[in-house]
DNA sequence: ATTGAATGTAAGAACGCACTTACATGATAA
DNA sequence: TTATCATGTAAGTGCGTTCTTACATTCAAT
């Protein structure tokens, strides 16, 4: 493969240069992700991309659809480990989602960024997720009536959002914090979270 | 004054700056502010702010400095607002947290930006936040320790600026969510955290 | 073997950016 | 009045960006 990589034909390049956004932007956050630096990176011309990319949103875009990709299958095995009790299940979700997103150094600003109906992919990922979260806030909220559960899902992936967003950005009151206590602390709000929300009065 | 914006010596340009950097971020972000487009826009050469700020992100961080001003100044008449109970005080705290980042545009990124000893003012404007906040927390969750409360804070800010950052970069799982149902739901979520932390076991 | 398509390179156009320099203007104070 | 100084302008430097164009190389099918 690393010969591959030295020959005029790289091989591999749309994936080689998916894989190398991913790791530029854990860097540099995706603010700081440009084309030209992912090619220097990626030891290939600054025109090269664009033998596979149409643009620099597209090439972003696949990258957030593989981000994506990894922080559902995170999300889900999470999940799976908590074992059966829903509200286990959902607060130990919330912790592999920040965990992701700090490993990754990705924050909402990627979906600002992939906002708009051109990015079916990404858009279709973001489905994907919201469906699984909107299942688990279902069954960690039995009383939740149909339309109190995009509410309380939407607190959920604040707190998330919030807590990755804030790490990411040096912004906690005490510094000093560990990836898996951002983790932690975002795990135990989820639990307050549906605890509080269950004895509030309707 | 209008007059006086005419004339070759603007007068007040320094003010007119800052003021001007705001408006321009409320409409494209902290991401999209640049100095150019703020001389463009105060209709003034693109080398005058640079006799007011030694460069680009002085020029922000006065900006920022003002924002957390105008933050600081709501929150607080919110919390007079809500009358005396402690968890009424704090959760409308909240709401005019979310409310102030949504009008301003401005979201955790503005943080990242001016992360670091070189902004002495901003630093200081967020402590006195951070010390606001603090105190609010103190009220609400009277049973909690003093190693506690940053804890606590930490969840409560992380709701507020997820959903700040959320609303701002249209995140929301059902759109058409406007700025007071926004705040609104970050209030009502601030509730549920400190109920849920009430009656956790230690 | 030859040819054509896919995929790389080198160079550069066009832009926005932060910031600088030389000069112009106008307020202030002697 | 005149000199000084703060504050504005015009123009430009240098950088990084996206994306294009003309050309080079290699692979794959005939």
């Amino acid at each position: 493969m690393s010969e591959r990589e030295r020959s005029y034909h790289h091989g591999d390049l749309r994936e080689t240069l998916i894989r190398t956004s991913l790791e530029l932007i854990s860097e540099v956050g995706v603010h700081g992700f440009s084309v030209a630096k992912v090619a220097k990176r990626a030891g290939v011309s600054s025109g090269a991309p664009y033998r596979h990319f149409p643009d620099r949103e597209s090439l972003l875009m696949e990258a957030g659809v593989v981000f994506l990709n990894g922080q559902i299958a995170e999300m889900r095995s999470s999940a799976e480990a908590a074992g059966s009790d829903p509200v286990d299940r959902l607060a130990s979700t919330a912790g592999a989602y920040v965990r992701y997103a700090v490993d990754h150094f990705i924050g909402v600003e990627l979906f600002g960024a992939l906002r708009g109906a051109e990015f079916v992919p990404f858009n279709e990922r973001k489905r994907e997720m919201i469906g699984f979260l909107f299942s688990l806030t279902q069954d960690a909220a039995p009383r939740a009536t149909w339309s109190q559960i995009p509410e309380l899902m939407d607190v959920l992936l604040a707190v998330s959002q919030g807590f990755s967003d804030m790490y990411h950005q040096g912004m906690f009151a005490q510094t000093k914090l560990g990836r898996d206590e951002a983790a932690g602390r975002a795990t135990a709000a989820v639990r307050y979270v549906i605890q509080g929300w269950e004895l509030r009065e309707e």
